[in-house]
DNA sequence: CGTGAACTTGACAGAATTCAAAGTCTGTGG
DNA sequence: CCACAGACTTTGAATTCTGTCAAGTTCACG
């Protein structure tokens, strides 16, 4: 397991980090925001916490309390489905709020597993709710994350429902490829933090079809993968595979 | 095309109506207010709207304004599958909001088909957005709204990807059953509004498959179906048909 | 360097789609 | 009221895809 370096950053950093300067700040929840509606929100972030990898950050069933927002490193939410397995919901980036679902039941509907060692904002919803009935600009831009969070299901269900297996793996990696590249990483050329088994949770397929697929795809040069580190040589095939008429 | 009562009657209701004394009020957005709260929120909707059978309420890509609760009847919501048919993404039914998934982007992102003759709320979103800033506990309830949508698009997706045909349908006719049951309707003996291929498009199989599966649970005594009419004969065999684990 | 987990590869079987065609319902117009 | 046309629904056979089972291989960590 590589330690990255935010763990060793995390303890200096902490006391000084608000949202004021956090690099993260325009794609996360107070985007927009400015001046004292930005500091306001600021004071209700509490705390910063540390989730290493493998760490679960919050249970599936436990009480609702807060919301996080990704610092940094990479997350998983899974649910345990009706069959026995885990089933991979979202893969969740810096910038990204977790826990969104839990507002309705009060209650986690998944849990959020550390797929790098990172670190989250914990935003407490009460605080949270409180601040926005002051700052409409705020509150705005939480239905908006709601509501993106609502379309992000959606096009994963359809994925689910009416891609066969490339283009799932396809979709998968041209997802993960454009975020990247939305946070100033490489799109072309990134480590996959998910395992086999969690990119065939994700796209429901088996760990057997993910490893026969990503062969396929070596073997037809559309990219290079070695391990976990991937290179999408040819992004337009990619592109290509991910349409569904095939 | 039946031309339902709504239509005939909606006329002289239409004045008459106000979320006072809407009998959907308890399962609505304005849920849990009361006095002076609920008559603002029952100002804040703007005006009903009658939708045909077949009509479109609101095209995909449109301009997003307000969200709309229906009154009375069905609603399918779909967007164009890259394939080239149409993904069905829900059925909405009495006292549900449409159009939440528009306010991240400013567009909607499905379109909403009547699937009976209808009648909307319109609630326009800025006046809403307004009074939630007034009303934390509208703006609570909204909030639950949001992620109990978002719940049911991740069940919706779990379904697509882990469940095989049988669970597929067996799953939706639970589900359509239950809530025809929650608004006081028989839950075992109703009109399914939907044809096969919107079943075909929200289960994402073939109108073949949905024939065929039709056919074997009324075979095997599980339920009996005459066009579009069905009678959950057995009720404990769906349910197990609709585990995942076989 | 060894051990166990993660990953890859192959052969086979089962499930769902596709293609093709017959049968049924609905609403229109005579 | 009835006949007809088109859409909707049902059924059958062949094909394709993915999962299952069973090895073998590589990698990571002690």
């Amino acid at each position: 397991m590589n330690h990255m370096s935010a763990e060793a950053a995390s303890a200096p950093l902490a006391l000084a980090l608000n949202c004021t300067n956090c690099p993260w700040r325009a794609m996360c929840l107070p985007a927009g925001l400015a001046g004292a509606a930005l500091e306001a929100f600021s004071l209700v972030v509490g705390a910063r916490r540390t989730v290493l990898r493998n760490e679960r950050l919050h249970a599936a069933g436990a009480p609702f309390g807060s919301l996080y927002a990704v610092l940094c490193g990479e997350f998983k939410t899974q649910c345990a489905a009706p069959a026995g397995g885990m089933q991979l919901t979202g893969v969740v980036m810096t910038g990204e709020l977790l826990g969104l679902d839990a507002i309705a039941s009060g209650r986690y509907e998944s849990e959020a597993v550390a797929l790098s060692d990172s670190m989250v904002c914990v935003i407490p919803y009460a605080a949270l709710a409180a601040l926005m009935a002051r700052q409409p600009v705020l509150a705005l831009r939480f239905h908006a994350l709601f509501s993106a969070e609502s379309a992000r299901r959606q096009r994963h269900a359809l994925l689910l429902g009416k891609a066969r297996a490339p283009q799932r793996l396809a979709l998968l990696l041209l997802d993960l490829s454009a975020r990247y590249a939305a946070r100033g990483r490489s799109g072309t050329a990134f480590h996959l933090s998910m395992s086999r088994e969690d990119i065939a949770a994700y796209t429901c397929l088996t760990v057997e079809s993910i490893s026969r697929l990503l062969s396929r795809f070596k073997q037809t040069g559309v990219l290079d993968v070695s391990n976990r580190d991937i290179v999408l040589s040819d992004p337009a095939a990619l592109h290509a595979l991910a349409k569904l008429p095939p």
